[in-house]
DNA sequence: CGCCCCGATGTAACCGTTTCCACACGCCCG
DNA sequence: CGGGCGTGTGGAAACGGTTACATCGGGGCG
């Protein structure tokens, strides 16, 4: 067996109480105390069980992240901003992807139940509000662009609607008309509000809905890809395509170009999200930035937040803004 | 507080013992009694506590992922990878990130202590040997690409020396002379296997080895973005550029394109990866493909064996296979 | 018929912390 | 001078499981 506080407690010729108190700086010791304990632990290698510890603590500081997928930058962007003001707080990130379906999400949580102090979800369902009301409340949750009202989870979510609203008036100012529209995945929140900020422009603009131009998605580059093939065959062709994140959209200008069709000139395409690489493709993506990994650090500090006041805080409900991004993709510039 | 075992024991009316066995399925149990308790369980909704568990059998189903960042593709593509073997294997996966030195890792490593039954570490730095060795050889370790040779420890790398030696050689039969390499992060062993695959290939086809060719690099976009831009004052232009992974390689294209250099005609670019994105950029990207996913799984298994035989088994040393993807980008297809 | 073994179950020790409570001591104050 | 209080410390009870060991019938076998 490893070194326990007994034995810390054995060599420093202090009790088990006492050392517990100096390693956790707990309660009151003489300095003197202070140091020879610290000397013992440190000559012994201590490492205190964390089993043990969470088990009288019932803390973990872990807190748990489920995502839908894993699928291209998205997600590691959020993850990477959980990591990284959880590991600055002292918190561990346990992760868990493929989760679409309440059933899923909850038995995800149920799983995890003991072994996470808070949970972010982001969840992909249509309502997030019927799968959280049923679960056991006993551990803080952060709901991550879930567009849902549920009573006592803390939410965040990205203002979809007015970034897609934004980028619609952008293309429709460039003179573009028929804008085609590449959905996410069916039921999925973001993908839903993007849809609505895009119809809501086009209607305020007073163009003409056409729903043929509403495209099938699944927020993965093939699906892009395989979206701009069946434009191609729209007759009149659309002028322009907002892709509901950036993957689909580069996958889009993919099969746009192999089929001879000119990006921006013939056909506009644009994309939502700002994943790193969207820059650097060509031409450079025209996108609708969120700060992703900041989303993923607000998230902690929330579930921190909670974490500390047991639970028993006043809920928090955030919407992150957007901003536009003009780059070359939406031929504004040339 | 929440449901123990104690209180199925006096619902069920049998002992914990006998709950315990059920639940575990360990033991010898009537049928009958078997049914029993599983009602009283669900009846009550009790869920076993992890801590509890975990401190009497020291096992914590959860293995950790140690990576030096969460930046592109890549990494994303390895968490999946582990992520979704581990969950059918019914573990759980603990993440960490920001890991570029042995000190660094050290410290993950013995915060991680007692919440994992195992680690896998993507190590970047360049003597993985010096660093697992010293560490408290408790916990099942696999090493991910770190071209170590370390006692004790089971290690997994991609064969990048073969690969980038098989990338090169493409380059070359393609006439391309002057072939600039554009190096990963210092010290990343990753990355200097693929240079040293390089320059393997360049000699072996007997073209002088040019070091104002080797570039500098860090594994992300922007750093392929600047170095593209240097090699165009390199005189005479190299015809050829040799990313040591794919974003940047992505990078430098769109360096490339905003100077009006062709890609390929001019100069041809390819990277290392094949992140799933790589295929839909203009030019697509000729790479070299490594299943990372695949790693990501392999790792897992790696480990659970480990688990298994309580970390005394024979060590596993295993080198994952890479293939030629040859697309536009290195000029072979026009 | 007695013994042994096996199946089924219970009792309690144990895993390694934290923390409540008790206690000793010195000091101040009435 | 005694009681209260604050500081420093120790003892031991949690926390909630697993599991070694004990117990108890009953069936097979010599």
């Amino acid at each position: 067996m490893a070194v326990t506080i007994r034995d810390v407690a054995r060599a420093s010729g202090f009790s088990v109480a006492t050392v517990s108190r100096v390693l956790n700086g707990s309660g009151p010791v003489k300095p003197e105390t202070v140091r020879k304990v610290r000397d013992a632990a440190t000559r012994l290698r201590f490492t205190p069980n964390v089993a043990a510890r969470s088990l009288s603590t019932s803390r973990t500081h872990t807190l748990g992240v489920l995502l839908p997928d894993l699928h291209g930058e998205f997600f590691s962007e959020v993850i990477r901003g959980v990591d990284q003001t959880a590991q600055t707080h002292g918190y561990h990130v346990l992760v868990s992807s493929s989760h679409n379906s309440p059933q899923e999400i909850a038995a995800a949580l149920q799983t995890m139940r003991g072994r996470v102090d808070g949970v972010a979800i982001m969840s992909p369902v249509p309502n997030a509000e019927a799968l959280v009301a049923d679960l056991p409340r006993s551990v803080p949750l952060v709901l991550l662009n879930c567009a849902a009202d549920v009573a006592g989870v803390d939410t965040l979510d990205i203002d979809n609607h007015g970034g897609a609203y934004a980028m619609t008036r952008h293309l429709l100012t460039l003179g573009r008309r028929r804008i085609a529209f590449l959905r996410g995945p069916k039921g999925n929140a973001d993908g839903e509000a993007r849809l609505r900020g895009y119809r809501a422009a086009l209607k305020d603009a007073g163009v003409v809905h056409d729903r043929t131009l509403e495209l099938d998605g699944d927020f993965q580059q093939h699906s892009g890809y395989h979206a701009a093939k069946h434009l191609l065959t729209i007759s009149p062709r659309p002028d322009a395509l907002f892709a509901a994140n950036d993957s689909m959209a580069i996958g889009a200008i993919g099969a746009l170009r192999e089929a001879g069709v000119r990006v921006p000139e013939d056909v506009a395409v644009v994309g939502f999200d700002d994943i790193p690489i969207a820059r650097y493709i060509h031409p450079a993506l025209s996108t609708v930035r969120v700060d992703i990994a900041k989303l993923g650090g607000r998230a902690v500090k929330v579930l921190l937040h909670a974490v500390g006041h047991r639970n028993e805080h006043t809920r928090v409900r955030e919407t992150f803004a957007t901003e536009l991004v003009v780059r070359a993709s939406c031929g504004a510039n040339y």
